[in-house]
DNA sequence: AAGTGGTCTAGACCACACG
DNA sequence: GTGTGGTCTAGACCACTTC
């Protein structure tokens, strides 16, 4: 039996503090640090909690948060007993914010107009319109809505509005808030689904958005749910030249 | 002076813990769902760490821990002073993950398969490409690669890798591994960017993506830095029949 | 000045998974 | 069993902001 298991020559400590903002923080991007600079490999084991509490001279509680919070964000992984080990791939993870168009031309000093083309009243499954979420014969409240940047077409906006569950859309025009922020004003939701794809504008996509016939165009698709009850389904149209999504994101400030 | 301020008519407590998993989570559960019930308009103000602790019966920690995650998704707003008020737009947080292709087709159970059409090292600025992160002259090694799922193509991708920086791709073949992952698994990064719109497809890249001239196709371009040193850039295009990203989020469980 | 959330401590018990 | 992370407590000090 030999007396010590080969002997692993503790590794020098190196986490570095940079005395900036929360200690707990700190501790994260110090430990993020020797991640990135290959000092723990992808497999490879990370300090217990314990030790990382001498390490750098603080409570488990502020390890932990700082551990915790790479883990979310999928920098490491940690298992009970088997202690924290860096992840294989977080490459799973890039994420993309998608944001009202309202808000984000705000942002860029485009100046935001809407125009509701279209309102009435459907039945869900006739007219070649079937919402799957909600059973034929469903009343919907259908709209047309085009946002313009500027004075140009960036999104045709398709709207069904459980209208059996929300009556009170019956007596709103719209006029003053756009049917989007109205929705997320008055109705509470609990749950979005996302699509996102690309189509070919048809005629009259193309006539209505002012693009030429076939032009590619971003499509996002999104029902939004209250307690697993449908409450709206938004088919948004963006011409593909126009418009597009953004985001970034840092494992150095933790997320966006 | 009246004796009391109006006597708001102190609210029905009416948070209900399930006695499902940690007490934090069930904290947090039970304040959101409140504020979905309309309990807790936009806005409005939530009780104080303090008032919840005894609420709840806890330690301030748990409460803190509950709340702080609400925070984080974007639900409510917390201020010293002001107090925790809830969110009066939640909707700017919508997230879409963006995964690997490889990825994305086992899950679906799909064959997946991908061949490197072009490899070369070329001059940033010249032959018409730019790549804006890295000096005009800076050396590049050119990827474009095919990934096929059940033989069909669903993703052009086209790589350059800042050469300078990582002269060790050299001799990698990507024979093993694609590109992506053999990047992924060998060199660390710590931001990245992207960009995701819809394009016609032309001729060229019709013909490579087995798609009609001027077919809808989606692209995502990303860029990778290592602390602000430019790693690669990448620019994937999908046929956009056949190939969308989808995210769901739910309020109720945390995130994604 | 006072109330709020932000952070931290030093302890504790527990569930889980590995040996 | 034993070490790990997951959670919780009861206290504390501080910074910020509104009152």
């Amino acid at each position: 039996m030999s007396l010590v298991k080969k002997c692993t020559m503790q590794k020098p400590p190196s986490f570095v503090l940079d005395g900036q903002g929360p200690l707990f923080k700190q501790i994260g991007r110090a430990v993020t640090e020797q991640i990135l600079k290959g000092r723990y490999k992808q497999g490879e084991r990370l300090p217990s909690e314990a030790e990382l509490t001498t390490i750098f001279d603080t409570s488990r509680q502020t390890v932990n948060k700082a551990i915790s919070e790479l883990a979310k964000h999928g920098l490491v992984e940690r298992n009970r007993r088997a202690g924290t080990v860096v992840s294989w791939q977080f490459q799973e993870r890039f994420i993309l914010p998608l944001r009202d168009v309202s808000d984000e031309l705000e942002q860029n000093n485009q100046i935001y107009e809407y125009r509701i083309i279209e309102r009435k009243v459907i039945t869900n499954g006739k007219g070649g319109i079937t919402w799957g979420a909600l059973p034929a014969g469903a009343n919907l409240l259908y709209l047309e809505t085009i946002h313009l940047a500027d004075g140009l077409p960036v999104q045709l906006e398709t709207r069904y509005i459980n209208f059996d569950a929300f009556p009170e859309v019956e007596h709103e025009t719209f006029a003053e808030r756009s049917p989007s922020k109205w929705l997320l004003e008055n109705i509470p939701w609990s749950e979005v689904d996302h699509t996102v794809r690309a189509t070919n504008a048809s005629a009259e996509l193309a006539n209505k958005l002012g693009v030429k016939v076939g032009a590619a165009c971003l499509v996002v698709d999104r029902q939004t749910f209250h307690r697993g009850k449908p409450i709206t389904f938004v088919h948004l149209i963006y011409p593909g030249d126009r418009f597009s999504i953004k985001g970034k994101f840092s494992l150095a400030n933790g997320e966006e």
